[in-house]
DNA sequence: GTCTATAGGCAGATAGAC
DNA sequence: GTCTATCTGCCTATAGAC
């Protein structure tokens, strides 16, 4: 059983929280070295003592954020054993980072993928694979329970729900309006719940 | 009556031309006048001419890309007068966009928002605000005429509508996917036609 | 691990000649 | 309109002392 003592962050996971929200706030070529070093008080010197190069440092936190994510969903699996409501939680995870006036890590970094290191594209790719196919599998299993209802293949909806979510992150934001979010992902859930009646 | 008369394009449109590519590709911060020079075989120098700073020319480009869409739009009221129709003939326009692997000039904007200049951002909401207008009277008009059915004001379909298209841009494009888009896209106007039956 | 010092490059921008 | 020349500032990165 994990401890409950909360020890203070080394300073690689406080490189890292920096750096990520400086991503999910202003993009992956919105931010420097510098931005880092002035806010831990350090020098961009001893920035690449921990992380040779701003492409490391992006897989890291591509690395970092992923894990958490799954996490998260496992934790929304072991909770919640209905399929509408493990959607609507899902949704609710988008909801959160956009609470702190982020965007999701890896959907900026789609924006700005032409210009990524190579060494970030793929690890972006694949936290996208990863989202649809947590979402395929939750929404079989929704269907074949008749608590979601939709056609086609669960794959193609998974999709749907991923761009569905992300783009309203991503038109939300500037408005600083959470309710554009919920309503877009409100109706994106609503479309693939079954509807009560005769 | 226009004429059908084609002119070279001037220094400006040329430069608007390269620097709404690179925008739509690479992102406002991921390019630079030097850019734009080389291709243009004119000096940055000589940029600053046309274009006072890298502000004036993200505005310049804003307004050019909304004028544009906005005439697109015009044009679709003009040869398509079904709401299903228009919503297709809608999708089909970012559709476009991305066969030419460019994301939504506002979207990319909408991503790199906090560190765009004061002066462009305004105009990049006016985009979504607009788009969001035609839509919200096209499904009105749908639903009114039965070939389009959903519930809620048409001014929340509208913004979902705009969310899910953005976002199936933003996703589908690092994957060079088109087909990705266009499952999304067809999911979504799916969810508001009027389903034939009994 | 963190520092000072510095390299080398690229950014946006301007002055002034043609 | 376009050029050369130049400025100032910021960027990533490295060498080497502590």
């Amino acid at each position: 059983m994990a401890t409950m003592t909360r020890v203070a962050p080394d300073t690689q996971t406080r490189i890292l929280d920096i750096a990520e929200r400086l991503v999910q706030k202003r993009g992956f070529n919105g931010f420097s070295y510098a931005d880092i070093a002035v806010e831990l008080k350090i020098t961009t010197a001893s920035l690449h003592y921990h992380f040779a190069g701003k492409a490391e440092l992006g897989r890291a936190l591509i690395a970092r954020y992923s894990a958490r994510f799954f996490e998260a969903l496992a934790a929304i699996e072991a909770r919640l054993p209905d399929a509408d409501a493990r959607l609507e939680a899902y949704a609710n995870l988008y909801a959160a980072v956009l609470r702190e006036k982020r965007l999701c890590l890896c959907g900026m970094l789609a924006a700005e993928y032409d210009t990524l290191p190579k060494a970030m594209r793929e690890s972006v790719l694949r936290f996208f694979d990863e989202n649809e196919r947590w979402l395929a599998r939750v929404l079989e299993a929704g269907r074949k329970a008749g608590s979601l209802d939709f056609g086609g293949p669960p794959e193609e909806a998974a999709r749907a729900i991923v761009c569905g979510l992300e783009g309203a992150m991503l038109v939300a934001r500037p408005y600083r309006d959470i309710v554009r979010f919920q309503s877009a992902a409100q109706q994106l859930i609503a479309s693939f719940t079954a509807k009560a009646g005769p």
